[in-house]
RNA sequence: GCCGAGGUGGCGGAACUGGUAGACGCGCUAGCUUCAGGAGCUAGUGUCCGCAAGGGCGUAUGGGUUCAAAUCCCUUCCUCGGUACCA
């Protein structure tokens, strides 16, 4: 046994081909072995009296290593960026960030993803599909704060160890152009762009709410747990506090951000971004507050509405508790209850909020303004129903035509007044549901002179003859907020200013940049942010007067290095500037991108954001950054629960490469699903894939043997003859290659698989018969390697290097290779089969050739027994060739 | 609640613009093979009736359109993802 271990001159390579059970349990060794450019020499065929150790044996563990160091040898990952001579492709997938252990939905991310830059890169592209890590960021911080190091240490450590797991994929990530973003050679640039946005007004400094323990100051919102809301770390309640923060200015792009022309992107992506911006048109509307025994009234409210078709019924006000006239407007009686109901709504928390049913709660503050089109004095009240954030934090509510103002209005038993009702309504009946649609036809009704006018027209005059008298003007609101970037922690980029006591707020000098994160890092027992109490970084001085100044401590929000890292790539290490601009004008837009649909909103529109900015800054020339999205699915737990360490469901992909190989790995994740789908990890079937690889293993290795348990092995299957089958078998692999190509286009990674299998059986078929071997054998061979190269790279490689050496040509790698093309003329068939229905219901197939005309088709149909007995005697009515004769459908009764 | 996606064998999933439902794989059954195997090979496997040939029923639910519906339209139910009172 082992011809071929005894007939190698060097075992180095060999040594694991040992087929004994021993060899086969001690193959878990991953360590790289010596590479040899001439490992496959011809196998030799040995006995066929002992045909399951003829060959060696498809381990995966001794073949994937040697290869991965080899195409690293080669730099074959790496990009010439400079190179024009081919068509560029940047294929960009979501940095992961270095929690320390990559999981198998890391996997399900990046392998696809690299079958996909192979894929292009044999048609012929300049595929650049580089890798980085996403490395400020909370886990760092807490693990240090828990005393697990400094932030650094344990970023980098984490990093060192994910790059390992990473280069175990045997994907063709570009290192060179490697980013990772805590580094100062990256971060400094999130700081260079950032006095650039100070400077063309796109940041800038506004008070805002942070979640805030009184010991460990500003949390994030995984930090504050429980229903009570109580820090992670002392237990502290969280109360809210306002910081001076700062802020992107994202709005000024809202109407841009939501044109996706000239971009092709998934159509929920596009529509969870638009609802986001939320823009909605409508009018801004000033009431006077009317004058009172305690207050001469005058004051101005204005507030935000799209229905100002409903002026007439608007029966109270409503201000958000945050108002900044509310403590003003408020009756000398109330204030005792209104300060209360403020002070318990601003304690309020995003959870109280969340619960759905809550009912309306308000007060009313004793104050009146004056309806501007009828001089009605209405009531009003404040309410957290009503955000501060949102349009002017007041409305004018209309119980009538709006569900939440019609809660409030039942609750506190307010006035209920119908002016929008379809022609034939009475305006008068009393308005019991809820909430009425705003539809088309609809008239004014109880709305003096514009009664009868229908809404659309009505509203428009309404704000007209406002307008006039400089009352109200049409007005569009967004949802969208601008962003805000600071963050009251350690691990991030340092916000580039210096406070000065003379000049204020001052940008620090570009020269001066990168403005360093302190190397040592003290949380003296607080979740504080440590540069609060860092001395040596906090004094400096102010670069404009010389004079002391300090630092600004807040740091950035992580997602502002997402927003541009993929222009970083292209100039890792670039000193003079953020961007190469002539390898960005060359390269991006991003080609196409892939990650996970729960960045749907954020980073995906920071992103658009950020790009739209820096082309406005001249430093870029494109407004989009990501040409196509694909958002694969996420790989849940076995237990339908997102994957956690705190939940023990992570699946840990080491050991699944050290028990079946990367390739199949790769192959199984693929395979699952539709990758969009994603879904519960389970392993079962990863056995079948595996299995799958050994028969192509086989196919190549042992052509002409066979298994026993084959009672026809060696003969070629009933009825056929070898000209056909052969014929046959090259008609198949040329199909499989027209449908392959177009599902690896599509990313239908799972039924491309599918099709590879129903090859590779068709070719296990003929194994060991006059077809193996033949020149539609070999052809139908080559055609599976290829397709198969970017899914399951290792194994095709290995195999494609046996099959050059025993073809006596020296070694070039098969993804060296071009995707090869469809012969046309094999892929027609000289007879098809055509599915026969009586009523619609299946009964008979007819083989007809392939050119069969109607009338011939018809005929072979009507002489078939099974559809006479069908038919029973009776005449088709009708009968219907559908899809030019694909099938046909006998209509009879 | 709103927005988005979806519901197909025991399981993961196929099915192009309506045209052979269940590709491919797992699991299961039988046979072969092996010193051995949670290994390999061959065949079968939606479900019900039937020895078989063959037939009935089948894509969450109820209805509709059509020669023909997993696919299109309407009802209801359920699952997953996003979001949180946006005036």
């Amino acid at each position: 046994m082992q011809g071929v271990r005894g007939s190698s001159p060097r075992s180095s390579t060999n040594a694991t081909a040992d087929l004994s059970p021993l060899a086969g349990a001690a193959g878990g060794d991953l360590s790289p072995r010596e590479y040899v450019t001439d490992i496959a020499e011809p196998v030799p065929i040995a006995e066929p009296t002992d045909p399951r150790n003829r060959i060696e044996r498809y381990d995966a563990t001794a073949i994937e290593p040697r290869w991965q160091a080899r195409w690293a040898e080669l730099e074959m990952n790496e990009t010439d960026l400079e190179d024009s001579s081919r068509p560029k492709y940047y294929l960009l997938t979501m940095y992961p960030y270095p929690s320390g252990d990559l999981h198998i939905g890391h996997w399900y991310i990046k392998t696809p993803t690299d079958a996909l830059a192979r894929f292009r890169r044999m048609h012929g592209y300049n595929v650049f599909f580089p890798i980085g890590f996403d490395a400020f960021g909370l886990p760092a911080e807490n693990a240090a704060i828990k005393g697990g190091g400094h932030p650094f240490t344990w970023t980098m450590q984490n990093i060192e160890n994910m790059r390992r797991q990473l280069r175990s994929m045997g994907a063709t990530f570009a290192w060179k152009s490697e980013v990772v973003t805590a580094d100062p050679e990256f971060y400094r640039w999130n700081q260079w762009l950032f006095l650039r946005f100070l400077e063309a007004g796109l940041a800038y400094r506004a008070m805002s709410a942070v979640d805030w323990c009184p010991n460990d100051g500003t949390l994030a919102r995984e930090q504050v747990e429980g229903t009570d809301r109580h820090c992670w770390r002392c237990g502290a309640l969280v109360e809210k506090r306002d910081l001076e923060q700062w802020f992107l200015r994202t709005t000024a792009y809202a109407d841009e951000l939501l044109d996706f022309s000239g971009i092709d992107w998934p159509e929920p992506i596009k529509v969870q971004q638009t609802n986001w911006i939320g823009r909605s048109e409508g009018a801004e509307i000033e009431f006077e507050v009317a004058a009172d025994d305690y207050q001469p009234g005058g004051d101005r409210l204005r507030v935000f509405t799209t229905r100002p078709d409903t002026l007439f019924g608007a029966t109270f006000m409503v201000l958000a508790p945050e108002h900044p006239l509310v403590p003003k407007l408020t009756h000398p009686d109330r204030l005792a209850e209104v300060e209360a109901y403020v002070a318990q709504a601003r304690r309020r928390t995003e959870i109280d909020r969340l619960s759905r049913d809550r009912e309306k709660t308000g007060v009313a503050i004793g104050a009146a303004a004056i309806n501007p089109v009828n001089g009605e004095r209405i009531p009003i009240f404040v309410a957290d129903y009503v955000l501060a954030g949102y349009g002017t934090g007041a409305i004018m509510a209309v119980p009538a035509h709006d569900e939440r103002d019609f809660e409030f209005a039942r609750t506190f038993g307010l006035e209920i007044r119908r002016v929008v009702a379809a022609p034939d309504e009475d305006p008068d009946a009393p308005v019991d549901g809820a909430f009425i649609a705003h539809a088309a036809g609809e008239i004014l009704v109880n709305s003096d002179r514009f009664s009868g006018m229908p809404a659309d027209d009505g509203g428009k005059a309404i704000v007209a003859e406002l307008a006039e008298r400089g009352l109200a003007e049409p007005k569009v609101t967004y949802r969208l907020r601008d962003w805000l970037v600071s963050r009251q922690r350690y691990w991030g980029t340092p916000i580039p200013v210096v406070y000065c006591e003379r000049d204020g707020v001052v940008p620090v000098r570009d020269e001066d940049l990168p403005v360093r994160l302190p190397e040592t890092v003290d949380y003296a027992g607080s979740g504080d942010n440590p540069l609060n109490h860092d001395e040596a970084f906090l004094r400096t001085t102010c670069p404009r007067c010389g004079g002391p100044a300090r630092r600004e401590t807040d740091t950035m929000d992580t997602f502002v290095d997402s927003s541009w890292y993929w222009f970083r790539y292209l100039s890792p290490h670039q000193a003079d500037g953020p961007v190469d601009r002539a390898l960005a004008d060359r390269w991006t837009p991003v080609d196409q991108y892939t990650g996970g649909a729960e960045h749907a909103v954020m980073h995906l529109m920071y992103s658009r954001f950020w790009t739209k900015a820096m082309a406005d800054l001249g430093l870029v020339g494109e407004r989009e950054p990501f040409k196509r999205l694909f958002n694969q699915g996420q790989i849940l737990g076995a237990d339908g629960e997102r994957m956690s360490k705190s939940r023990g469901n992570v699946q840990d992909p080491d050991e699944l490469v050290r028990r079946y190989g990367a390739d199949t790995v790769r192959l199984f994740l693929m395979f699952m699903g539709p990758w969009d789908q994603g879904g519960p990890w389970s392993p079962t079937g990863i056995g079948g894939v595996h299995r799958f690889l050994n028969r192509i293993w086989t196919l190549l290795l042992d052509a002409h043997g066979h298994e026993p348990g084959d009672p026809d092995a060696g003969s070629l299957p009933a009825g056929e003859h070898e000209a056909d089958a052969r014929a046959a078998l090259r008609s198949a692999a040329h199909r499989t290659l027209r449908d392959v190509s177009a599902d690896y286009e599509a990313f239908h990674f799972n039924t491309m698989i599918a099709k590879l299998m129903e090859l590779a059986n068709a070719l296990f078929r003929y194994r060991g018969t006059v077809v193996a071997g033949s020149p539609e054998w070999d052809e139908t061979v080559r055609l599976l390697l290829l397709m198969l190269a970017p899914a399951a790279p290792h194994i095709t490689e290995e195999l494609w290097s046996r099959r050059l050496t025993e073809m006596g040509r020296p070694w070039s790698s098969i993804h060296a290779e071009s995707w090869p093309e469809v012969d046309p003329g094999a892929v027609v068939e000289s007879t098809r089969e055509v599915p026969v229905q009586v009523n619609g219901k299946l009964r008979d197939k007819v083989v007809v050739p392939a050119n069969a005309t109607q009338a011939e088709i018809e005929a072979a149909v009507l002489a078939r027994p099974k559809i006479q007995a069908a038919l029973a005697s009776r005449t088709p009515d009708r009968i219907v060739f559908a899809g030019g004769g694909k099938l046909v459908n006998l209509v009879v009764r």
